[in-house]
DNA sequence: TTCAATACTTCGTGATACGATGTATATCAG
DNA sequence: CTGATATACATCGTATCACGAAGTATTGAA
C-alpha cells in the first residue's frame, strides 16, 4: 500500500489497538498487521510520538524475563480517534470527487 | 483537515482535475478547493513531481498576456488513479478496524 | 548450538506539504 | 491615476515522518 495513503491512518490504528485494553509494542504490531503493514521502527517511532503528545501513557513491566512496555490510551488519545472519524467524512467526499470525475466509469 | 490524512489524496486529486480535459495551475486549485484545501506552493510542487513521474505532460501557452501552463494526463497518470481506487478497499478495511474496535460505539 | 520468536532501541535518509516570498499582468473601484 | 484584487507561476527553507538497517537481549524448540 502506498506510504502516503497510510500516513493518516497509522497513528489512529495504533491508538485503536490500545483502545480497549493496554497493550505492548510487539502485540500491537501483530494486531495491526492483518490490516496494515507496519515495520517495527515505524511503530516505536509512533509510540514515542503519541507519548509525547500525551495520547498514551507507558509503564514498564517484566514478563518472563523480558522487558515489556505497556501502553494505555489517555482521554486525549480517545479524542484523537473521534476527530479522525469526523475527518473521515471529508475523506469520503474527496473519494467521491475522484470517482465522480471518471466519466468512463 | 489533518495533513497526514491528506497526503495520499493530493496527487490523485490533481490527476483527477486534469483527467477529462487539460487544465492549468490556477484552475486546478479552484476546482479542488471545495473538496480539499491546498496551497499554491503545494500544488506546483505536486505538478512538478507528477511531470517527473510522467503522469502528466505540460505545454506553455499565452492567454490574455499571461503565461499559462496547461497540464494533460498521460496513460501512466490514469493508471495511478486506477491504482488508487484499488487501494481504497484496503483503506476502507482499515477504517472498519478503527470503528469496529470501538465498543462504546 | 543454531535458529526463530519475542521485545525494544537508535540512526540516517528520502519524501514531502507548506509558509514565506517574489515576479508580473489585468481589471476595476475610488 | 492609484491602489487593491484576481490571475498565474516559481523558489527556498523547514519540519514532519515512515522506514530500512543495525543493534541488544532473552526464551524455547529443532
Amino acid at each position: 500500500m502506498d506510504i502516503q495513503l497510510k500516513r493518516g491512518l497509522l497513528d489512529v490504528c495504533v491508538l485503536t489497538a490500545i483502545q480497549n485494553e493496554e497493550s505492548y509494542g510487539y502485540k500491537i504490531l501483530k494486531d495491526i498487521k492483518p490490516y496494515l503493514e507496519m515495520s517495527e521502527s515505524t511503530l516505536y517511532t509512533i509510540l514515542k510520538r503519541l507519548e509525547g503528545a500525551n495520547m498514551l501513557t507507558v509503564r514498564s513491566a517484566e514478563h518472563e524475563g523480558r522487558l515489556r512496555k505497556y501502553y494505555r490510551i489517555t482521554p486525549k488519545g480517545t479524542k484523537r480517534i473521534e476527530e479522525f472519524k469526523k475527518e473521515w467524512r471529508e475523506v469520503v467526499s474527496i473519494y467521491r470527487f475522484i470517482t465522480k470525475e471518471d466519466t468512463e466509469q
